[in-house]
DNA sequence: CACTCTCAGATTGTTACACAATCTGAGAGT
DNA sequence: ACTCTCAGATTGTGTAACAATCTGAGAGTG
């Protein structure tokens, strides 16, 4: 049982931090702003201040962290035209990812292309079910049914893009008391579903301001 | 004259660095595919291997290396596949931002909005002039023009993430012949910029998917 | 009192060296 | 030809130290 050869080699230190502060962060664990000093992760995680740093570069690389010359990291923080950039950018990916996928296969959609999707919503459903306080883990469910309907456009840089857009989404989200009751959300996205396919495009526009609208609102009030 | 205090601080070793490794892969200097070894390039530059790392783990995060861990970074290769992936992503982007234009401004833009744009493609008819065959500079002035058509849109998350995107079409176009002359790249986006206002997304999508194209057609020529 | 200036302490940026973990290719053995 | 093994190369991480820069509290000034 010694070190077999050719295993895949685990995650390194670097990617489990990562994973860990990517969690706490997204749980709402740390509030935007909050500096993130190097040798308090490092004390706290038993890693180096070199192997820390890497990982908060890395959480920088997705946004989830900004950091400044000097000046260290700081959990991100969303302004109100900084998330209305944000979710232009959200609603531009989704938008041609719904394109795609209706001139390939119309307004109605195959159930191989709607089966992921579909799950992603008996999740979401699941999730709200089972705890619909737990806004952390409703809020995920929800970026993972959007997440499915890039995904269906089968364009990995897409697909890939959105998700990190939508962790960042994720992080505003968890600092806001939400103004939705989960069951609503889980009626309201599996009709969603449907308008993509009959409406397309402008359903997406229409879902993602409505979006905007209302997280705006939850801010201003913040 | 000692250090004055609350000068700018000079940009960090690590993004020195960083600047001059993407120079140099963006001039096409770097081959695709080539490992870029810690050690040599520390030797190279008289910097430290963690500083050298850090430089390479920027580079992963705008995916001009890729970093597989233990392996080390390459500059980045582009399939088929990944080229068609990144000409949907640069597509959506571009449509939306002319969408939003033309939202804001209908089909003929104002004189403000298309300044930049205009002094974009001067600075293209003047690199195409000066000299044609400094085909990295010519791709370059092209990027710009592209990019600033997006910024256009005045989102910034737009305008950032599509600029992102065509630096890592230059790394793909600077390893290719071009089948254009300069002269006609210019002509051909004067026009264009005379179509995405008047017809709009369309002519983005054609354009792009005409760019597409003819990429494909030299790459398949490797 | 408001304001600026200064400076010590805190924090980040970088280096050097060491060692552990993993990959790689060349050669031994079948 | 094929697999297996292993030494060398390369990356991942740790420790310690120092340089560069930021920060806030307090001194000095009008």
């Amino acid at each position: 049982m010694s070190p077999s050869p050719r295993e895949t080699p685990g995650p390194t230190s670097v990617a489990r931090l990562a994973d860990t502060l990517r969690a706490q962060i997204l749980h709402g664990e740390l509030a935007p702003g909050t500096p993130v000093r190097e040798e308090d992760i490092a004390s706290m995680s038993g890693l180096s201040r070199h192997t820390v740093r890497s990982a908060l570069r890395l959480l920088a690389a997705e946004r989830l962290v900004t950091v400044e010359p000097y000046r260290g990291a700081r959990v991100a923080q969303f302004d109100t035209d900084g998330l209305v950039a944000l979710q232009q950018l959200r609603a531009a990916l989704e938008c041609e990812a719904v394109r795609l996928v209706r001139a390939r296969h119309g307004t109605t959609w195959p159930p191989d292309v709607v089966h992921q999707i579909l799950e992603a919503l008996d999740r979401l459903e699941r999730a709200a079910a089972t705890d619909p306080d737990d806004w952390p883990e409703v809020a995920r469910a929800h970026a993972e049914v959007h997440s499915e309907i890039v995904a269906a456009a089968r364009s990995p840089r897409l697909t890939e893009t959105y998700r990190s857009l939508h962790t960042e989404m994720l992080l505003v989200l968890v600092h806001l008391r939400p103004r939705y009751r989960a069951e609503a959300l889980v009626a309201e996205h599996r009709g969603y579903l449907r308008l993509i396919q009959s409406v397309g495009e402008d359903a997406v526009r229409a879902h993602v301001d409505h979006a905007t609208a209302l997280i705006l609102g939850a801010l201003a009030a913040d």
